[in-house]
DNA sequence: CTCTGTGCAAACACTTTGCAGCTAA
DNA sequence: TTAGCTGCAAAGTGTTTGCACAGAG
């Protein structure tokens, strides 16, 4: 057991309520899991699983990255976090909850948040609704970012 | 030099067009080209490399997935086709040029197009059309297909 | 104490690259 | 003829799986 105390410092509550969803889905509440759901909320970068893993490993040395991958997917099951839109590349993982859209450089992979209030609740149409059960509904944008330009 | 006529025989215009756009572009028109094109428009399927790889065997019996996927690349970069956005799995291809939406099944990776005319232009924010070349506006829908729930 | 979660290693899936021979223009 | 393309093989990148041990509840 690492010390918790180092680890988590602040964002107590994002992290109390995590706890909870976790104990709620029969998760353990394990010190990597903290970690890794820490860092992903701490940061606006999207980042993937080996983005994560760098970023963990530096508070707590011998993570795999077999388990950063499994508690990101975990993550995004239990609904704490989600998985980023995207064309091929590796999977990106967001922790950002609110309402948001994304913007991804083509050229550099990086992933801008934005938010347009009209992209908010886009009306699924009437026929796809009936058939299908839509989970998630989102407006996505791609092209090169201002530093790539 | 494979029988084109064999190959070749519906889609004469879509196919015509290709060729013009390849030569544009100063790429050479090969058979494989040409079938892997073929592929591509005569499906609804949003095939992966491997899909289109299966599918071109039959007719091209030796072909090399290599070629498929860096054919598929090659269409996608001279327009006349383009990688659906998901999140994560393997990259998906589309022949449809026409503007239209996905929905993907996240349970068997269906994807099903469908058009819902306000979605057809998108307006880009001021403030990301001013900092960032939008490039390709998408929306994007997940869920559970039919056939899956 | 028990059963889930972890780390390690290997397997796997998908994509990319280097190169020699081939072929469309 | 020749620049670009293909097929093959190998390597690279990202993800998944099986298993013994460790640790949360």
């Amino acid at each position: 057991m690492v010390n918790n105390n180092i680890i988590i410092n602040k964002l107590k509550k994002e992290i109390d309520a995590f706890q909870i969803k976790c104990r709620k889905a029969g998760l353990k509440v394990t010190p990597q899991r903290l970690v890794v759901y820490k860092a992903l909320i701490e940061t606006k970068q999207h980042p993937s699983a080996e983005m994560v893993f760098r970023r963990v490993r530096k508070v707590f040395h011998n993570i795999s990255l077999d388990t950063v991958n499994r508690t990101l997917a975990i993550l995004s099951k239990i609904g704490v976090a989600s998985t980023v839109e995207g064309s091929g590349d590796a999977k990106r993982f967001d922790g950002n909850l609110k309402p948001h859209q994304h913007f991804k450089c083509i050229k550099c992979k990086r992933i801008i948040d934005f938010y347009h209030k009209p992209f908010e609740n886009v009306k699924v149409p009437a026929d796809i609704g009936e058939k299908f059960t839509v989970l998630r509904k989102t407006v996505y944008f791609e092209g090169i970012c201002d530093s790539c330009r």
